[in-house]
DNA sequence: TCACCCATGTAAGGGGTTACATGATTGC
DNA sequence: GCAATCATGTAACCCCTTACATGGGTGA
């Protein structure tokens, strides 16, 4: 029994919600999971296919107006995998934060350099916030307030906060000591 | 002038910071920026050769103590191509996050299948929290409060806090929800 | 008619991890 | 003598993005 691949969840995610074809795949990903776990065409593609000759999903032809589709459903051995994988206690976490690294060598500059990093991260992650709201008021009012996806949100809102206002503190906390002449101390 | 490459970034920074081998470069950076930066062996050793044939670093043999090393050091222009990026307004975010991959997916199966992964997670992230706070013991006394390094750390800290308290809040919820028989609001 | 969306795919290339290979030194 | 650490590298392999290619349908 293969593990299933990084896409491979995903995807078998996304159809065991509802029957979807790779297109509709990908517009899943792109208004919801993308900010925690991203996917392309080159990969979604490629990938039905391969969990199509595993068993685990199956497709059928299923045309829309004349434009052909073709859509996929996860087959009971695929049911299987996904129950498996979400009961499966290791889960992998990998933060690439350029932001991060910038303010983590912005010491080797110059004085204000930390400054100016910290104000471009706020706005980046206002940003992003704003978008994540917009998701959040997109909600039809009846959903379950429990919903796991709905908890996603929640919280991809709720780091997005505490890391605007966290930018705000430290930014405060480096314009004061640069006023103060303490220019050394923010190197 | 070609853009740094990601391993290429971490790199200039190192060396700008103090001559290091590649593999104290490895050490720094599994200490210190692995959480929101990674890099191994395989990536490292290699941009050291390119970075010096193009001129932004350079080696020099640097035996210890009979063991024989190479120490980098920054050029003139690799310290402009630091600062450059350090200045530059754009820089990648991008997070992988597997259980929230799980909690999104976790509606699709039984009720109680979400409250698990929540608890999951808080342990994850505990544990994290726990390696940060002992980098943070770490640290000497009379080191500079708002030095930029120290601002990562604390940064990171601070979220994985947040994150924890998250996971208590919602598991919580989700526990309640499932007592009082609501658990249609937990799928 | 034209722009935009639906829909499916491939190819090239960069990014990144893991495992392997090698060998010296230090401390117990 | 042995284990751990210092030190440098390579090869295989997967992951992932971007760009390209193709073609039909819908609505203004």
């Amino acid at each position: 029994m293969n593990a299933l691949s990084s896409v491979g969840k995903v995807i078998l995610g996304a159809v065991a919600a509802a029957p979807r074809s790779g297109y509709e795949i990908k517009q899943l990903v792109d208004r919801s999971t993308r900010f925690f776990w991203a996917a392309s065409y080159g990969q979604i593609y490629p990938e039905l296919t391969r969990l199509e000759e595993a068993g685990l999903v199956e497709g059928e032809d299923d045309a829309r107006g004349g434009r052909k589709r073709r859509v996929y459903r996860p087959t009971d051995e695929g049911l299987q995998a996904l129950r498996d994988w979400v009961g499966s206690t290791d889960a992998t976490h990998e933060v690439r934060d350029e932001a991060l690294l910038k303010l983590f060598f912005a010491g080797a500059l110059e004085p204000g350099r930390a400054l100016a990093v910290v104000r471009n991260l706020r706005d980046a992650r206002q940003e992003t916030l704003d978008r994540l709201r917009e998701v959040q008021a997109a909600v039809p009012a009846g959903a379950p307030e429990l919903a796991p996806s709905l908890l996603c949100l929640d919280y991809g809102i709720g780091v997005h906060e505490w890391t605007v206002e966290w930018c705000e503190r430290t930014a405060k906390r480096l314009e004061t000591a640069l006023a103060d002449g303490k220019e050394a101390a923010a190197r």
